[in-house]
DNA sequence: AGCACGCCGACT
DNA sequence: GTCGGCGTGCTC
């Protein structure tokens, strides 16, 4: 018998199964070292297959079978290979991807989460004071564990052991003298556990036309095949009601569901609806989570104790018995793609679980990705529409503001008079205002009027923003993070004609304070919201009506109910417009649909301002109405025409390295590869080659990019020819190649 | 990726 | 005469 082993940690080109002598307990899915490569240095990998088969000359035993960590199941390996197929990514990448962090090289016992309690009994208090006055009666370890844990009682045992000078065996020998404890059990944190206290299952109740909706959604679900939906709800349908009473329904089934928000930090209200309705029986996983807590929800899935996972892309992974449903709510959002290796979609892996399980994904938007509406036009996913808005929900009416007609009539502001008229109707009438400009800082770049020279990153290749923050003011790089202070005359010819052009939010802010300078403005962008806890607190605040007027980025756009806000202004709505990208349409479409929504509520006549200057744009003016249909239509045609997704897949091939004439080299190089193989073994497929030219960012972090794009149909020949390609330049050295399968951006 | 083997310059 | 440069090639 023969065992295959995927290696862990191997490079692209050699990641495949290996054969391996058994040893007892080596099964398909167990975790093993075996011995690789001349020095046989023993690496990690689990077992794919066991097979028939001498063990002839060259073949090695496994060395051992890791007992202390869960073993692979089933779904897990399907999963690993998919994403390796699908993604072009190592097994070890997809095993990573799909495992919590730290899983698969980290220790995985159960000290991991334990945790050390000192016990403040008189006869310990002796002993600490023992500790502390007579040197040589501990070892310094174990008298600075004691020294730790006086100070806040209870602390996490990897923290401890991870003290300087503090090994497992001090902490043993304490806990074995009586001095600490050391508390077995497994403590589970659930950070969300306080909602499941304040338990809300009162009754759904949906109107007609979501009662179709749902009921459409349930047959689907009964038919225990795999079947896929899009719920395409407009803003204000109440789609949410919708996926609860699905979810509802699949529990009663005894069935577990996945729910996919594209950011939790920004749709607190839904997960704590959830946490509320389904108490223990949730789990909530997000960035924001250490290591440890990740460790413990994932845990907690494992052992069955979890019917609902509500999470972020890699959610889509929990460990699931017997999956009944995944929603991926808000499915156009860009946040399902992963920028790094595996570059999965979520909805691609929600499609092949859903598959393998029997299971329903449900997507759901109110502005559907272009691909995924015409999945449901052609019959691939079964169109649930919910277009009747309810509860008294009416759109705002929408004003378009030419912004060229405000300068030739000398306003250099960014606010217009609309703007400011309206701003100050919502102040007389004790209203909220929401302000939405999707740039932060103060300027977006600064330019020497003599020379022409514009300030940029000395790591990246774009120019630096001006941030008000810190005396005098500090120039950031919104890329690498890189700061340096405002210069006072021009670094090039030393000209003191220094530009400031373009405004961020800061500009914004410091406007409103000069023209309304009675109402309290709150500001929220990537430079005020330090964290989950930030962001939770300033829409609280919002709410509450300690703030007039709500400022910010993208993140004010998304899932909150801001009752009092009867006004929406959209400050510049060309600046996602007119980005090379071919998605730059569907972007402005659908973050403008979402931000006029915001003003949609139920008692008052809710007002959009929207400044551009391309006051004719098509986009801009669907936008205003919310018509997705005719936006759609539209759109679909013109990469009908111009033949992009979904009718071709597009590749990405990106080439980075730190030497300049290394990249350049390269492409060429790379140029030469695929065009030779593109005319000799892979003449069959039809391909359109675009490149070599220089990435959107030439340069970031003192790395230079150059690419290709390749438009193709993605199969089993054409992924055969880009993992050919990635073998290639995994063996060189001074350049790298990276390959995003259907890009978000192009 | 590692880690070997393998052929050419400045050191004891 | 050797120590060591990193170029190419392999990993069950």
């Amino acid at each position: 018998m023969l065992c295959e082993v995927y290696i862990f940690d191997a490079p692209y080109h050699i990641d495949r199964p290996f054969d391996y002598s058994p040893i007892p307990d080596a099964v398909r899915g167990a975790v093993v070292r075996v011995p690789f490569g001349r020095a046989n240095k023993l690496r990690l990998g689990v077992v794919t297959a066991v097979k028939e088969g001498d063990a002839g000359e060259g073949i090695k035993p496994v060395h051992s079978v890791l007992t202390d960590r869960p073993a692979f199941t089933e779904e897990m390996l399907g999963l690993c290979l998919f994403l390796k197929d699908y993604t072009l990514c190592t097994f070890g990448e997809a095993a990573r991807a799909i495992l919590p962090p730290g899983a698969l090289t980290g220790s995985f016992n159960v000290k991991y989460s334990k945790s050390c309690r000192l016990k403040l009994t008189g006869e310990e208090a002796a002993a600490l004071l023992l500790a502390k006055g007579r040197a040589g009666i501990r070892s310094e370890g174990q008298r600075r564990v004691i020294s730790y844990l006086s100070d806040i009682t209870t602390a996490d045992y990897n923290l401890v052991r991870t003290l300087p000078g503090v090994t497992s065996q001090h902490i043993a020998a304490l806990a074995e003298k009586g001095i600490i404890e050391i508390d077995s059990s497994e403590q589970i944190r659930n950070p969300y556990a306080e909602y499941a206290r304040e338990r809300d299952t009162s009754p759904i109740n949906l109107t007609p036309a979501q009662t179709a909706a749902y009921s459409t959604v349930e047959a689907l679900y009964l038919e225990n095949a795999p079947r896929a939906a899009l719920l395409y709800g407009v803003t204000g349908s109440g789609k949410t009601k919708v996926i609860m009473k699905a979810i509802d329904r699949v529990i009663e089934d005894g069935k577990s569901i996945i729910m996919m928000v594209p950011e939790i930090a920004l749709t607190p209200q839904t997960v704590s609806i959830f946490c509320k309705r389904y108490g223990e029986r949730v789990a909530v996983i997000h960035s924001s989570l250490s290591n440890g807590e990740r460790l413990d929800a994932w845990r907690r899935i494992k052992r069955g104790e979890v019917d609902l996972v509500i999470g972020t892309r890699s959610a889509v992974f929990a460990p699931l018995d017997n999956l009944g449903m995944i929603v991926i709510d808000e499915e156009h959002e860009h946040t399902y793609k992963s920028e790094s290796d595996p570059k999965y979609h979520a909805r691609d892996v929600a499609a092949y679980r859903a598959g393998k399980n029997n299971a329903l994904m449900l997507l759901a938007s109110a502005t559907p990705s272009v691909e995924s509406f015409h999945k449901a036009e052609t019959g691939k996913y079964t169109l649930v529409p919910l277009r009747e808005r309810y509860g008294g929900f009416r759109l705002p009416d929408a004003v378009i503001v030419d912004m060229r007609e405000e300068l030739r009539l000398g306003n250099i502001t960014p606010i217009s008079e609309r703007l400011l008229h309206s701003l100050e109707e919502v102040r007389d009438n004790g209203k909220q205002a929401i302000l939405f400009l999707n740039r932060r800082g103060y300027n977006s770049q600064i330019s020497c009027k003599e020379c022409g020279e514009v300030i940029s990153c000395p790591r990246c290749s774009v120019s630096l923003t001006y941030h008000t923050a810190g005396r005098g003011g500090k120039l950031l790089c919104h890329l690498c993070g890189h700061t340096e202070p405002t210069p006072r005359t021009c670094p090039s010819c030393s000209a003191d004609r220094l530009s400031f052009l373009g405004f961020g939010t800061q500009k914004v802010e410091g406007a409103l304070g000069e023209y309304l300078e009675d109402m309290r403005v709150m500001r929220m962008d990537a430079d005020t919201t330090g964290g989950k806890q930030a962001y939770d607190r300033m829409t609280d605040e919002f709410r509450s009506g300690e703030y007039d007027i709500l400022l910010g980025t993208q993140m004010v756009a998304k899932g909150h109910d801001f009752p009092n806000v009867t006004l929406v202004g959209v400050v510049l709505a060309d600046t996602s417009l007119y980005l090379s990208d071919f998605r730059a349409s569907e972007k402005t479409f659908s973050l403008l649909t979402q931000v006029i929504g915001r003003a949609g509520r139920a008692s008052d006549n809710g007002v959009a301002v929207i400044q551009t200057y391309s006051p004719k744009n098509e986009i801009i003016r669907l936008a205003c109405t919310q018509n997705y249909d005719e936006f759609y239509r539209g759109e679909i045609e013109l990469r009908r025409t111009l033949a992009y997704p979904p009718f071709c897949d597009m590749v990405q091939l990106t080439l980075t390295a730190e030497n300049e004439r290394d990249v350049l080299v390269g492409a060429t190089e790379l140029s030469e590869t695929v065009i030779s193989k593109l005319k000799g073994e892979y003449s069959a497929l039809p391909v359109t080659v675009f490149g070599p030219f220089e990435a959107q960012v030439y340069r970031v972090n003192e790395k230079y990019r150059m690419r290709m794009v390749i438009k193709c149909r993605l199969n089993k020949e054409s992924r055969r020819f880009f993992h050919e390609l990635l073998c290639i330049y995994a063996q060189k050295r001074n350049v790298s190649l990276a390959i995003d399968l259907n890009p978000l951006t192009v």
